[in-house]
DNA sequence: CGGCTGCTTGATCGCTCTCAAATGGGGTGG
DNA sequence: CCACCCCATTTGAGAGCGATCAAGCAGCCG
């Protein structure tokens, strides 16, 4: 709890979409009241239940925000990206946490109090405004993804969950993009709503079809219109 | 284009959460920028693709969101209950309505230019700050409905709809709780993610088990209990 | 090299969708 | 006021997608 915190580099925090359009002094405020911290791989920034009085913005790595049922089915909420905020659901009312969100790689991270940044919402109102911006992408993502699992069929969804992760942490190397943390077959079988087996079947079809390359933890995209034609249903 | 608004009643606009906490000046302000517009049963206040350039909070009634997917299946976002903000995801950007609003019964509601609203928020941040609860409060729905349709049979997820209804809209009346606007099936089966067949045929279930009383575009809970076992899965 | 963890693959079962058709309630127009 | 028609609902039969159960395999780390 007596850690050491990096000093904050104000440029790189300007460059979060939370702050948009601040001024420099608003935006020394905001640094001075931050932690910057770090996590490595599989190591939680929050847990499912605790006290939520903690909001986070990422500045380097990937998030997977996750969630336990009382019948102890898991699923991924979201992965989230650079730049993206975390853990501000809960921000007002002093709930709890509804998922645990892990460290899917090495990540670096700034941190408020949930109070300390209510006050500064107060004080400069662009933050809530961008604060609403992005909530409304996120709603607006969660209400697509809820829209697909009502309606398409697994592979089309397991196509669709590829081709966002591909987009937001994909790498362009030798023969594709892939997927720049380690991904399991159960990861996106919590992301797709369905079952690692059926994921593992449908991985290995598309494999041979020479849309992808895969291992373990592990999925290039080789051919991405391929995936489309399967998310879109073009056949 | 040219018709009559009636004036607006700033004592019962405080109401809506949006404004909760605003001083007597603010609430005027706000007021003063704002039409009131009265909706009959199946009108619209805007349709998927338009231009999202308003933005609406609902004084009484009740509001459905439903969108449709390209291949033509159609699925209800929300119901939005009296005090709810709507239509105010792509406030920002100048994008377009995702879905269709409809009025589900009679409806009254203040309606803004989102502009206006936007501005309103730089002078009163409360207002982005109250935006943000709603919205947050709502992703932490729609991800609770996410979660529910990724791991639950149909059964479940119907019961979790109808009590969900009950608790938003429903009136004690002698025998049980009735919903207080026109359900369909169809309606039922597009917000629980199954098909009116299926929603039927667990209705039908459920009715001659004494658990509610349902007729054309009508449903009543008699035995809430009942329904929560089945809800929570316990058997 | 051994053990662990993640992946693959086969076989089976059943929930739920799909297709099809009949029934009935309610509002409208004559 | 009655008859008709439309639309919501009910009910049946059948098929299939994907879950579940059950082994066996393989990459990776210690």
């Amino acid at each position: 709890m007596s850690e050491k915190y990096p000093k904050i580099d104000v440029d790189h925090l300007a460059s979060a979409r939370l702050f948009q359009g601040l001024s420099a002094e608003a935006l020394e405020k905001v640094a001075g009241n931050a932690k910057y911290i770090k996590r490595d791989i599989n190591e939680y920034f929050f847990r499912q239940g605790e006290l939520a009085d903690k909001v986070f913005v990422l500045g380097e790595g990937q998030v997977k925000v996750s969630k336990i049922t009382p019948e102890g089915h898991q699923i991924v909420a979201r992965y989230v990206k650079p730049g993206d905020v975390f853990g501000c659901v809960p921000l007002f009312g002093g709930s709890k946490y509804p998922g645990t969100a892990t460290a899917a790689n090495s990540c670096f991270c700034w941190k408020w109090d949930s109070k300390t940044l209510y006050k500064l919402m107060e004080t400069f109102p662009k933050i809530a405004i961008n604060a609403l911006e992005l909530l409304g992408e996120e709603l607006a993502h969660i209400r697509n993804r809820y829209t697909e699992l009502a309606t398409e069929r697994v592979e089309r969804r397991v196509a669709h969950s590829v081709l966002r992760l591909g987009k937001q942490a994909g790498k362009e190397i030798a023969g594709g993009v892939l997927i720049e943390f380690p991904l399991s077959r159960q990861d996106l079988a919590e992301l797709s709503g369905t079952t690692l087996h059926t994921v593992s079947r449908i991985l290995s079809e598309w494999e041979t079809r020479g849309l992808i390359e895969s291992g373990r933890q592990r999925v290039m995209i080789k051919d991405p219109q391929g995936l489309i034609a399967i998310a879109e249903d073009l056949l």
